[in-house]
DNA sequence: ACGTTCGTTATTGGATCCAATAATCCAGTT
DNA sequence: AACTGGATTATTGGATCCAATAACGAACGT
């Protein structure tokens, strides 16, 4: 991770930390040259990773005169996990739709299990939040790629690039471990409940309960239980 | 339209089209030389091109060999008008839960009025469905800036470079315009009803009936009544 | 005859250069 | 003094050039 990044990525994920993190204040422009300068480069991994950003509404374009960061608040934020919540509740409505194929309920059980393991014991370290972050990972992709609909993840694809992943928003919680333990548990308890549903082919609820599940992300310090890249 | 395009959306625009209408077939490479060539400009606007198309999931980066066209199968069509749906239906379902601005309330009914022009009379003639075009489009666009959730155009905008909105689509009813003249109108109530729940405050009804009217786009040959940009 | 390794080649990513264009600034005029 | 016009300049988009790299093929050794 630490490895020596290309050019192009290097200038990319540089520019959406600067924005969203508000380095880089709303508003602000952002030309080329001085950007490709102040990183050492020449202006074509800026001007890839401006488009791009463009792409994921991170930066607007100003005609003529280049492009200006679109500042993320904490609405902008919600925003994005509201529209997660109904991308994966749309997800497993479809699941829950039709037939459970006997291989995806004996993975989702698999995943499930892992999450159960984190919990069995009373006892909570740093390291179990990220086992917890690879497991919620895994129970998220699940569900996407058995959705079957691949809109689903070229769309949800936009709000992961926002700051909902990032370990900063982890560490709110790790000062208070007791707490995390609470909330994460409590976050795999939604899973349960969603697995549950769809397995029994309830539709509207699976859909309800998964959206319930990404608001709950909304509350301010916890973590944000974001699905995929 | 038929204005001279710059070289970068004009390679971007015919790759797209190439792509969606199976010129290029699935799994295809594409190659940067080789279609800069063909299109008669530098490999730059060709490489801005592909990037775009990565993110909206029309090709497919192959590590080293560069890019490999995706084709686009009625299936994903089908998948992302669902998506639509259900990105539509959050956002009448927002509008609805709060209270509605006296302003709103004017435009819409102004939109709609628009629409019911349209079909206040029996003829029907090509020109009234670019009408119509133009008058679905401000009644998405209306509900989407209403929604105040920016997340919801970012998501939507992938899905609505597939061949949803393309005049090809369009040219399928051209042919019998009474049956078009019957499906928009259908759409037309469809927009009514779902505008009434939105101003009563019915958040379930209004967002249902969005999926609906979204859904109602899967029937083959019928028109997309795609939304924004 | 088959596998391995080295050299060639095709192809993308980055850098630099050039052209077009719009914004800004200054001067001249009313 | 204010407004208008043109000229300059800053900045993006496109073209060409260079470097890095991985795939492909051939030759050699076992």
């Amino acid at each position: 991770m630490t490895a020596p990044m290309k050019p192009g990525q290097r200038v990319l994920f540089a520019l959406r930390k600067m924005i969203v993190s508000g380095e880089i204040p709303d508003g602000e422009r952002i030309a080329e040259i001085s950007t490709a300068e102040r990183f050492g480069v020449s202006r074509m991994p800026v001007r890839t990773a401006l488009r791009t950003l463009e792409q994921e509404g991170l930066v607007a374009k100003l005609g003529r005169r280049g492009y200006a960061a679109r500042g993320v608040t904490p609405a902008q934020i919600d925003d994005a996990i509201e529209v997660r919540g109904v991308l994966e509740g749309l997800a497993v409505r479809l699941i829950a739709s039709r037939p459970i194929a006997p291989g995806f309920a004996r993975r989702l059980k698999a995943v499930l299990a892992e999450g159960d393991a984190l919990f069995a014991g009373a006892d909570f370290a740093p390291e179990h939040v990220d086992r917890f972050y690879s497991y919620n990972l895994a129970f998220h992709d699940l569900l996407l790629e058995t959705s079957g609909n691949r809109a689903i993840g070229v769309a949800l694809s936009r709000n992961n690039h926002l700051p909902l992943a990032s370990a900063a928003s982890l560490a709110l919680d790790w000062d208070d471990i007791a707490t995390a333990r609470e909330y994460l548990k409590a976050a795999h308890e939604e899973h349960l409940a969603v697995a549950e549903a769809i397995l029994a082919g309830r539709a509207d609820e699976a859909e309800q309960r998964m959206r319930r599940h990404a608001k709950a992300a909304l509350n301010p310090g916890l973590m944000p239980l974001v699905g995929a890249v």
